[in-house]
DNA sequence: ATCCTCATTGCAC
DNA sequence: GTGCAATGAGGAT
């Protein structure tokens, strides 16, 4: 976290914020949603990836990432991505049956998730809801200006732009 | 080391 | 209807 560029992209509804590290291979640490219009910045293999997502062109963010691997939350991650394609959603109870866990975990693990749309978290909802969206990362670490984006706005958006909703 | 937070569900009253 | 355990991990202090 130390040492990252933040790149970005704009959409409709604000601008997605993409964290990498600046190492010799670059991979894509955090992924965060802002209800703002920011600056986009030059086009690169991340920035491209989100653009054909959002304009329908791919169905799958696969440029180079890095997260804590081996952790309950990571196998939870890890099995929507692989399970729950493009179009496609599942109950936080279903993917606990999955994953032999119980739903609360399962909106845990989604709520830290650090890189969504390359996890699809936007495709879990509550049995009687859509559930909800934008957990820990939701607000901003930097301490001053708590950015807390709407979060319900981004998912609907994202189910919708998919054909879901 | 302890406490708090965060995207749910189903069963008991 | 309401109340409540179960439960993983990271951040704050």
């Amino acid at each position: 976290m130390h040492n990252s560029e933040i790149f970005v992209v704009r959409c409709e509804i604000g601008s997605i914020l993409i964290y990498c590290s600046t190492s010799e291979e670059r991979l894509c640490e955090r992924i965060e949603f802002s209800d703002e219009q920011l600056e986009e910045t030059a086009e690169n293999i991340f920035t491209s990836q989100i653009k054909e997502y959002l304009n329908g062109s791919i169905k799958v963010i696969d440029f180079p990432v890095s997260y804590k691997k081996d952790t309950k939350f990571a196998h939870i991650l890890e099995q929507l991505r692989e399970r729950v394609n493009y179009g496609r959603i599942i109950t936080y109870a279903d993917l606990a049956t999955i994953c032999n866990t119980t739903p609360r975990v399962v909106g845990f693990a989604m709520a830290s998730n650090p890189l969504p749309l390359y996890f699809p978290c936007h495709r879990v909802v509550a049995k009687n809801s859509l559930g909800g969206f934008g957990g820990r990362f939701n607000i901003s670490s930097n301490s001053a200006s708590k950015n807390k984006i709407d979060g319900m706005k981004w998912k609907k958006y994202l189910l919708n732009l998919e054909g879901s909703i």
